[in-house]
DNA sequence: CTAGCATATATTGTATACAAAATACATGCA
DNA sequence: TGCATGTATTTTGTATACAATATATGCTAG
């Protein structure tokens, strides 16, 4: 009978949190560029918070590697060099793969219903021109089949990787040109599940993921 | 005419990666065990630090996964499900993989012959029964391979998979008899990057690694 | 005008202080 | 006895204070 008293009583989250979430997605969205320093009273008054959550936000941001600290320097945003992105797309597309196949075998009908969902949304947001939302129903597309593996480990690594491009690919969601591609490129995707197709899928993530790259390096030359 | 004054100038580390590196030991070497709490103020004083760096480095352990706190309720040294364990397999073999395909294609004579004296010191350090130089020199094997993939991305990544099962296994390394089976898998990774056979090396890793896994998951549900 | 130095300022590193919540414990009541 | 309640203690969350270092500024000497 006290069962409607207990609704969210997890409202509560340490500042250290929000500060993490806030500062993330703002070197996501690109408000704060590579190289850009992190001062710490600077953030702290511009957040209305003390130095403390600060601090342990770029320690979390550090160990994601968003951010590089120099001791008694201070943290700025972390630069890819060509090298980084070239590592970085090695490892994502070994995880790429794992997960096409692992997702392949597993995917229910509802998550697959989910995916489809997921790619029209995409769909419709490409004619918005909102680029915040095209980001967004773009990473929701690829989280559905992520976590379609019921492997968290996975789905975290992956996200790991996949912040490290986001960060420069900004540009590339902003050529209306690209937008054909990408939606071909999801529907090869999705066919792929429904066909129960391991290697098309795996192979039409990997070109998904090669066209952003390519235009990600651009952006890092540019950046260096 | 200044030069041999500049020597060794970055001696300073800040307090926050001492503790963090501090407690990383602990935790795979077992001193502090999955579940074991961590509060600041008990570390604090052990350690001879203020809170503050022990709280930031909380917070990096936290993002290895080493650690997980809990809101207004605090840290403890993360626990392993069965679950997780198999996850962290599933994604570790295709890393595995990844970095044997790497390795074998970019590795130098040079790596080579460090990778053989690895494989001594890690039989020698068997005959001395002394638990941490076995472990030590077995985790140096391995990232003679790893650091041969000349991907630290990568390197990175598997680091952290493997923490994950290290502090489990110590009792598998306790066990003597499982000293020939190690000697003989390290024997055959060996052989495999001399004769440049991928197929030889992954298939030498992944049983490698299944069979500590075998061991870590006793250790887990004793646990449970 | 530049190099080098002294000083001032800004910034990080660490410790501590205070607030808020969680936990443990004791007490009183049915 | 069992349980609810109130209180004391512990522990985390956040802010602030102080110390040490790095950076910027300006001045003087050559």
């Amino acid at each position: 009978m006290t069962d409607h008293l207990t609704l969210n009583m997890d409202a509560y989250l340490p500042l250290r949190d929000v500060v993490f979430h806030t500062l993330r997605e703002a070197i996501l969205k690109g408000d704060l560029k590579p190289g850009e320093r992190l001062m710490e009273l600077q953030l702290a008054a511009k957040l209305g918070v003390s130095r403390t959550p600060i601090r342990e936000a770029i320690r979390m941001l550090e160990q994601e590697g968003l951010a590089v600290t120099i001791p008694r320097k201070g943290a700025e945003v972390a630069k890819m060099t060509e090298k980084d992105m070239q590592d970085v797309l090695q490892v994502r597309e070994a995880l790429d793969e794992l997960a096409a196949n692992i997702a392949c075998e597993r995917i229910t009908q509802e998550e697959l219903d989910e995916l489809v969902t997921a790619m029209h949304e995409f769909e419709t947001s490409t004619r918005t021109k909102d680029l915040k939302r095209i980001a967004e129903t773009d990473v929701k597309f690829h989280d559905v089949i992520y976590r379609a593996t019921d492997n968290p480990k996975l789905v975290n690594m992956v996200g790991n990787l996949r912040e490290q491009m986001y960060r420069y690919r900004v540009e590339y969601l902003k050529d209306e040109k690209n937008y054909p591609t990408l939606l071909k490129e999801h529907k090869e995707i999705v066919e792929g599940f429904r066909s129960k197709n391991k290697g098309m899928i795996a192979e039409a993530m990997r070109t998904h993921v090669a066209n952003q790259a390519a235009a990600v390096q651009v952006m890092i030359k540019e950046q260096e």
